[in-house]
DNA sequence: CGTAGGTTTGACTGATCTCAAGTTTGGTGG
DNA sequence: CCACCAAACTTGAGATCAGTCAAACCTACG
């Protein structure tokens, strides 16, 4: 039995309407959309800077990141996507990536060609403003995280992150964002704010002696959320109350 | 008499088709957009973080930039603009402003009604096109903002803070790429880099004494573009060819 | 001239990196 | 079920890049 469009999409829908404006055609568009299934491994590659793209995936189980890298070898992770979120929705206008895109985890994410996208977007405006919206807010958090490598030391950097992946968690309809499994490990952490590997563990060693967070391997437990927003300077307006 | 929108948007209409898909009508709905002018010192705010924000800016003259600050009073610049740039599209879709714009010379703006633009997007597909094409480069320009911050040294970062405006520079039409004035002071590229204003001041130096840039006051001449964008790590395609 | 903002320089400090050696964890095959 | 292996995590010691503090020097402009 095939996948149908409506239980694949059924988070992408909740996510796109998050700002209450589609009626049953607009979540029939989307339903309708059409689109292969793709499947893979931690750190299998979905999409490579330099391709020419001519289509958009969309994450449905598992986790993700977008990279970019320096000619030196450097990485530098610029974003991490949980189930529900569009991975390269440029690809939509911008048929060449200027990044790559990540497992992080085992996952599963479903295909659709740009020019379904564009199209389901002319014929429905309120599909247009959602789409737009979304890539809107995907910028304001790479200002975020312009803001969080480039003026926050250390610790806070590390808090942030574990902030904001922690509220994006909740908002997506993952779970509590006090208590949680990361999928990443601490050299992805590193790749994210712009750390070492050694010092994000002893930055994440610090917070635990603080009593800020407790972990126990990748499962984190943050038990003063109020210290943990005011040690990230964490205020999470930048999302947009996004997923 | 009162400005022409023909002669008041024509550098945003050259920006905009630099895809090549305006029509006589696509041109016409720009000019026609209703603006207002705004007109201020360096300094000048044009919009603050948290404003309710239901019009868009367009820097028409002078030079702009947005920033974000951390709770310890950090600033972090996250982006610096030329005449032709809009500051804020993101108001089109998203009422709140998540960053402040700020004139960093003499400038003039148009602002433009956010509904106005939506009608205009709504009504020419092309119109739509360019601006949302628009959005998906400045979430492009941030993601290198990231990698340059989050993982070159102080050196390249300010290099390649260069090289950009440079780029910028030159594709918006204002001249020459080796050989310029930067509008911007130390300090304002230290917080563009997330370094510090002393520095920012060495590393030119250092950039000086390899023999790389000249400088003279705030006159810039890149004298070795090869060797520039070799320590800058400069690949421009990030651009995607924009202003 | 006098003043304020911007730039330059020096000496010292410190946060973060580097290198290197363990230790733990999770997966795999016997 | 256990032994083994690779990857991830942890810890320590020393090095370094960039920050801090402070003073001097421009230079534009009123």
């Amino acid at each position: 039995m095939p996948a149908e469009g409506a239980d694949v999409f059924g988070s992408v829908i909740r996510r796109l309407e998050r700002f209450g404006r589609f009626d049953a055609s607009d979540r029939e568009a989307i339903a309708a959309l059409p689109f292969t299934l793709g499947r893979g491994r931690s750190s299998h590659y979905i999409v490579r800077e330099r391709d020419r793209v001519t289509q958009c995936a969309i994450l449905l189980s598992g986790y993700a990141c977008r990279h970019r890298t320096t000619s030196d070898g450097g990485r530098q992770i610029v974003s991490f996507h949980l189930p529900g979120d569009f991975l390269d929705l440029q690809h939509m206008l911008i048929p060449v990536a200027d990044y790559n895109v990540q497992t992080i985890t085992e996952a599963t994410w479903a295909i659709v060609p740009a020019n379904a996208l564009r199209e389901a977007a002319r014929d429905r405006p309120a599909v247009l403003e959602a789409l737009w919206r979304d890539t809107l807010i995907d910028a304001s958090v790479f200002r975020e995280w312009v803001l969080n490598i480039g003026r926050r030391d250390a610790k806070s950097r590390v808090a942030h992150m574990l902030c904001e992946f922690a509220t994006r968690r909740k908002a997506a309809g993952l779970g509590s964002p006090e208590r949680f499994e990361l999928p990443m490990s601490q050299e992805q952490i590193a790749d994210a704010t712009g750390l070492t590997p050694v010092h994000v563990n002893r930055m994440l060693g610090a917070l635990s002696a603080d009593g800020i967070i407790a972990r126990d391997k990748r499962r984190v437990d943050i038990v003063d959320w109020k210290r943990m927003c005011r040690v990230a300077d964490f205020d999470p307006a930048y999302l947009h109350a996004a997923a």
